[in-house]
DNA sequence: ACCATACCTCTCTC
DNA sequence: AGAGAGAGGTATG
């Protein structure tokens, strides 16, 4: 007998186009690394936006195979490409960071691990809302925000929302933001929007200014301090020098490298500027996601 | 300058 | 299954 062949998919599947590439890349890894929260993974793809364009994206041997919403004469692959921080030349990072043999470790086992170009807008928000939050939490609310504030788009039967504009998100209030559930956070997050919508946040502005300028730009927001405005210099704004310092790289790096020193967080970062460099970013994101996978090996391990 | 504490409520765990 | 801790931080005393 032969079986019957029967489309799956619905009617008018996007095309499915291909960008090659040489460079090291490990987009699954990358896309879950805890840098970007609404990275979905459906049938092998993964669904998520680039600024206003839905895209689904696969690595395959030779680059990336993806297919996208209308892009209004943007070039995609170019997009994608900047989005995924491939420029970046990963030899030149792993041969500076690579200063011991956890670090060689990381490098090993996650290998072709990027920092994004992230929206600054969209990641600001973000990172607002993971104060002592956690990952699942801290996407369920930027869900929550784009399909209460953003706008649909629809790719293969598949829909999803962009992140509001900053205008856009102003209509909702503190109020309305605590419906949702962000908690002691929505009054930081209205009040951002505030300031971007009225400018007086410019995070356009913030590209190849000197770190600390940047950093104190972001730091005049309330609920951003340090950590955050790091995370939003390092995942957004292309400053591979930010170094995050959140409670656990703190306590890891205090163990591993600063023999239980108690180091303030600014003297925990210019350690690392010494120790790394300008790419101290790239050695924070493969720490953090080393001790994020080592924590989950644990969890198994102790269940059986 | 440093330290403790409150802040919302969701998620994970036992 | 339901209660209790803890959560990628920041602002405030």
């Amino acid at each position: 007998m032969v079986k019957q062949a029967v489309s799956k998919t619905g009617p008018s599947v996007s095309q499915d186009k291909h960008i090659t590439f040489d460079v090291p890349l490990a987009l699954g890894i990358t896309l879950n690394s805890g840098q970007a929260f609404r990275w979905q993974l459906i049938d092998h793809w993964y669904y998520g936006l680039i600024g206003d364009v839905l895209v689904r994206l696969r690595q395959d041997e030779s680059g990336v195979k993806y297919a996208s919403t209308e892009t209004h004469g943007k070039d995609i692959a170019f997009l994608i490409w900047h989005y995924l921080g491939l420029c970046d030349d990963l030899d030149e990072v792993y041969q500076r960071i690579n200063t011991d043999d956890r670090i060689a470790g990381a490098i090993l086992h996650y290998r072709g691990l990027r920092l994004l170009r992230q929206d600054p807008w969209e990641c600001l928000i973000a990172f607002i809302c993971s104060a002592t939050s956690n990952i699942p939490r801290i996407s369920a609310t930027m869900e929550a925000l784009a399909k209460n504030y953003g706008h649909p788009l629809e790719l293969d039967g598949y829909v999803r929302h962009t992140f509001p504009t900053p205008y856009e998100l102003s209509s909702g209030t503190e109020a309305d933001l605590r419906r949702l559930g962000l908690g002691f956070r929505a009054k930081y997050v209205a009040w951002a929007a505030h300031m971007v919508r009225i400018g007086e946040l410019d995070l356009s502005s913030l590209y190849g200014v000197p770190y600390a300028d940047a950093l104190g730009a972001l730091m005049e927001c309330p609920g951003v301090g340090h950590k955050v405005a790091d995370c939003v210099l390092l995942f957004s704004l292309n400053r591979s020098e930010a170094f995050p310092i959140d409670r656990h790289i703190w306590r890891n790096l205090q163990n591993w490298y600063l023999d239980g020193h108690k180091l303030s967080y600014t003297n925990v970062l210019e350690w690392a500027w010494e120790r790394f460099g300008r790419w101290a970013g790239y050695a924070n994101q493969y720490l953090f996601y080393q001790q994020r996978q080592e924590g989950k090996k644990n969890l198994e391990g102790g269940g059986g």
